[in-house]
RNA sequence: GUGCCCGUAGCUCAAUGGAUAGAGCAUCAGCCUUCUAAGCUGAGGGUUACUGGUUCGAGUCCAGUCGGGCGCACCA
């Protein structure tokens, strides 16, 4: 509807001599009785005019030009808002667009032309995912969805890192886990992963290898075994959720010397040397943040060699830069929030534009059964598995929850809700609109023969249907296009979620109100394309959140 | 101590600086001889944590206070 509205606002503002550098806004007020749509630029505009807003949207409804039988009546309300109100016919003569359009209802091709990258989920191969990772997971997957509905080309990406401490510890915890396995007396460090999962990982090495590697030092035969099984893992999860990704970048090329000779890792040093944003004290290589304000430098490199993370990073969003993305998207969670802004001012002193870079953060997740909060704990062996909760609660409902409260908030995971097949519960609110829908026309076939697919020459038969419970159905469908650019600009898919509901809600309420095969012939024709078209919506919508269409319940 | 996020109905959460702050659940009252009642209709329920400020207009922006979460490593 942005589409229908902008152009026309635009030129009634130039004809009535108004002039004004806001941009033209189109909201829906939260009452119906104030209009369709909304604007407000006459209010913007009238400071600058120097005039009073409600003269002034008078000054410009009459240059307002719509086509004829589309905007039934135009107001001026309130301090000087614009209100519009479309007719019944010019809905549901939109409404024939959704049938046309089918699977392809909603997309656009904004993004056509231009690449984006979105990064999450991200795990280093350390242990099984947990419920705090899953989130950004979702998250990170329907962020990729909206995106390519809009016509981007789309690249999920997995960043990882196989070698470094973290992976070191996770050796050696194998190995003692797998001495113990052979009757050595151990001692398990507090700084060690206490993970069942690590035992059992030994006792597979253990039925693999006997006694036999008992006295071996090789370190790596430990690391490699444990992280290809827990990598082998971390997939067969994401797979539950429908997560895939279509590369994954190990942190290790960048220390690895390119066809010059030089690793990514060492250029980044020798870049931000030459901007004099280098130092070295204390052993190690510094990055002079306190040159921007900060309180402290950070360590690029340590007084081991080693680079610390921060650099690697900053090399991979390099990369990211070079293999030519217009977009980059980051997903993590707030246990990172403060690591990008170093990674930010470093691209910025080395000439990148980041304003291509969004990152969305998402808060932490706690589960609740029967209103007991159980506070995940990070590895200490007792952490909440995301495999678990698929277990309990089935993929749709993991997806779903994850994203219906906005990424801001800490979620609270209710387990007992997501359990529950009533109405409570979000997720068969929803999916039971779809599947009611098909039901609906499983009998229309069997009882009228309507056949959805060969009567399209019959779509115009919508614009029969006036009634308050069609129109508004009629018109929440329209407003799925606009629905999946705001969900896009905000990164919020919970957007969709509400959308979706609302949408689901109408929808119920119109089977209420209107009998459908008990109408006359035409009329239960129009309705059925009404339904019709509403189920193309749910099931668009479903497909972006990664939710089931079941046709059935 | 400090950086970020949050504080809105009994509960879980919405509200691109806009009009009388909205949904769902829960509670109460109605609706199935009728296409899936896993549904629909209606009612009650609020000093948007607090105090100031910015402006035509603040739940939203700014400052401060209080409360909760997550970080603050030469770990990632």
């Amino acid at each position: 509807m942005l589409e229908f509205f902008l152009p026309v606002i635009q030129k009634a503002l130039y004809s009535a001599g108004v002039t004004t550098d806001k941009p033209i806004r189109l909201e829906q007020p939260s009452d119906k009785k104030f209009g369709d749509f909304s604007t407000n630029i006459a209010l913007l505009a009238a400071k600058e005019c120097r005039r009073n807003p409600r003269e002034l949207a008078q000054e410009i409804i009459p240059h307002l030009a719509f086509p004829p039988d589309t905007v039934a009546r135009i107001d001026v309300a309130g301090a000087g808002f614009i209100n519009f109100y479309l007719t019944p016919l010019f809905i549901m003569h939109s409404v024939e667009q959704v049938l046309q359009d089918g699977d392809k209802y909603g997309k656009d091709s904004i993004g056509k032309g231009q690449k984006a990258i979105v990064e999450y989920v991200s795990a280093n191969p350390t242990g099984p995912l947990t419920i705090g990772r899953g989130r950004g997971g979702v998250l990170g997957d329907c962020i990729a969805n909206l995106f390519e509905t809009q016509g981007y080309e789309v690249t999920r990406e997995y960043y990882f890192n196989d070698a470094g401490r973290q992976m070191q510890i996770l050796g050696e915890s194998v190995q003692l886990r797998y001495l113990e396995c052979c009757g050595k007396e151990t001692e398990f460090p507090t700084t060690h992963y206490q993970g069942e999962y690590i035992r059992e990982i030994a006792e597979k090495i253990y039925s693999l290898h006997g006694t036999t590697v008992e006295k071996s030092n090789d370190l790596n035969l430990f690391k490699k075994i444990a992280e290809e099984i827990i990598f082998t893992s971390i997939r067969k999860t994401l797979e539950r959720l429908s997560i895939h990704h279509d590369s994954f970048f190990n942190e290790h090329t960048l220390y690895t010397p390119d066809t010059q000779g030089v690793a990514a890792n060492q250029r980044v040093i020798d870049k931000l040397r030459k901007k004099e944003f280098i130092t070295e004290y204390d052993g190690a290589v510094w990055f002079l943040t306190t040159k921007l304000g900060q309180e402290k430098d950070k360590v690029l490199i340590k007084s081991s060699g080693e680079p610390s993370y921060r650099l690697p990073d900053i090399a991979y969003h390099i990369t990211k830069f070079e293999r030519g993305y217009d977009i980059i998207v980051n997903v993590f969670g707030a246990d990172h929030i403060d690591e990008y802004p170093d990674v930010l001012e470093a691209l910025k002193i080395l000439g990148y534009d980041t304003d291509r870079i969004k990152i969305a953060i998402n808060q932490f997740v706690t589960t609740t059964v029967d209103g007991q909060t159980l506070k995940m704990s990070t590895r200490k062996g007792n952490a909440d598995l995301l495999d678990d909760l698929i277990d309990d609660v089935g993929a749709d409902a993991t997806r779903l929850f994850f994203i219906m409260r906005g990424k801001d908030s800490h979620l609270n995971f209710d387990i007992e809700l997501a359990k529950k097949q009533s109405k409570e519960n979000p997720v068969f609110y929803l999916q039971y609109a779809h599947a009611r829908i098909c039901s609906l026309l499983r009998m229309a076939q069997q009882e009228t023969g309507f056949n959805p697919s060969d009567s399209a020459a019959d779509y115009q038969l919508l614009r029969l249907l006036n009634s308050p419970e069609e129109v508004q159905l009629g018109f929440a469908l329209l407003d799925y296009p606009d629905m999946i650019k705001t969900s896009l600009r905000m990164l919020e898919p919970q957007k969709m979620v509400e959308y979706l509901h609302s949408l689901a809600e109408l929808f119920h309420r119109f089977y209420q109100e209107c009998p459908i095969l008990k109408a006359e012939p035409d009329i239960c024709k129009a309705r059925l394309f009404l339904s019709l078209a509403t189920r193309q919506v749910l099931r668009n919508g479903f497909r972006i959140l990664g939710v089931s269409a079941p046709e059935s319940m």
